[in-house]
DNA sequence: GACCGTAACACTAACCGTTAGGGTTTTGAA
DNA sequence: TTCAAAACCCTAACGGTTAGTGTTACGGTC
């Protein structure tokens, strides 16, 4: 029942990063098919059943610093400002984390996980989970029940933007683009 | 460059129809998980590896009659009656999809497919190219660039319709309801 | 300070989807 | 009849993932 404290944690942490860490160095050096659970374990000096147990999928050693992106969501909308609309402040959140994935230090990890089909499909897959955790932070926000549709399409609309923004020529503008639409299809939701 | 006519395509139909037909059966009496590839193609009498040259990956044989799906999205957009608007035809034709995998008799395979995280990852990226062929179609019907944000905001819309109608306690319901806002959204684009 | 429960880790061996390589039969056409 | 290609089969492997079974290192307790 007491967190165990200090030198474990730690460790733990220490192990965690030093496998992510190995893993997308050998993906960017050689690329993510030509390096295999075994080797990464091996360069970082874990056993193969280890690194399971930090990440359920090797995928998921492409995404580890994405951990903000649902944080961020729920909580630009669970902790905006009294008075400010739910619509503008997604739209800030959203600008905010385009920004942060087409920045240019960004990009060696982008192309790398546009590289692979395995990838692209897992980042997909964790969108939908954050469509629904933002749906249901909104429902929450809002009083209605969690299977509101006009939440759940507004959260997956707000996804969709992301996606949309990050694909395309000029992202910011994009975000803006989409988002005049989204502001409109809220408005006529019987949430408004 | 001559089709191969008559015997040989029947016969490969018919293969390709076993296969998906002992793969569904199987996995409706024991479960997704719990049926093997090797379990399929023995039953089916075939060898795995003709099984694969017939479907691109197990979840492939759950989803063998969803083919009309993304060609009828298309065929919405595309051939629909002169002077008929956009939006409404597609609304019809969701309308169409949301009533056949809501129907009584699509009930075991639709809970086959949310019982199994596989499944249901395969359907979401199986949607997200429908989004794209959508996106692509309509650009073409408005003579506009593929990559047009409205055009694949719009697609993405649509394709949202139906995942959240398909979930949705009133399913008919819902595609209005998501419509009302889609037909907002695109009233506000600049390809009104 | 010795002691114990448990979390983190290791090792082995397998399971399962998928593919490569290489051979055999069937089919349609010359 | 003969031939090329298509469809199929078999074997063996690869790579991600997991189960089973220890082993070590830490944290709290007596």
């Amino acid at each position: 029942m007491i967190e165990p404290s200090g030198r474990r944690e730690r460790k733990k942490a220490a192990t965690r990063q030093k496998i992510a860490d190995t893993a997308l160095r050998l993906f960017l050096e050689r690329g993510y098919d030509d390096v295999g659970i075994r080797d990464v374990a091996a360069e970082a000096d874990v056993a193969v059943t280890t690194l399971f147990s930090h990440f359920p999928a090797k995928e998921a050693l492409v995404f580890e610093r994405d951990q903000g992106f649902e944080h961020g969501l729920v909580r630009a909308v669970a902790d905006r400002a009294p008075g400010e609309q739910l619509i503008p402040a997604l739209r800030q959140e959203i600008h905010a984390l385009v920004r942060h994935c087409t920045a240019p230090e960004a990009a060696p990890v982008r192309s790398l996980i546009m590289s692979s089909p395995a990838l692209r499909e897992y980042e997909q897959s964790m969108r939908m989970r954050h469509a629904d955790t933002l749906a249901a932070a909104i429902a929450a926000d809002l009083g209605v029940p969690e299977t509101s549709t006009p939440c759940r399409t507004i959260a997956r609309f707000v996804i969709d933007a992301y996606a949309l923004a990050c694909e395309a020529a000029e992202p910011g503008d994009a975000v803006d683009e989409v988002f005049r639409m989204i502001e409109a299809a809220w408005d006529v939701s019987r949430l408004a």
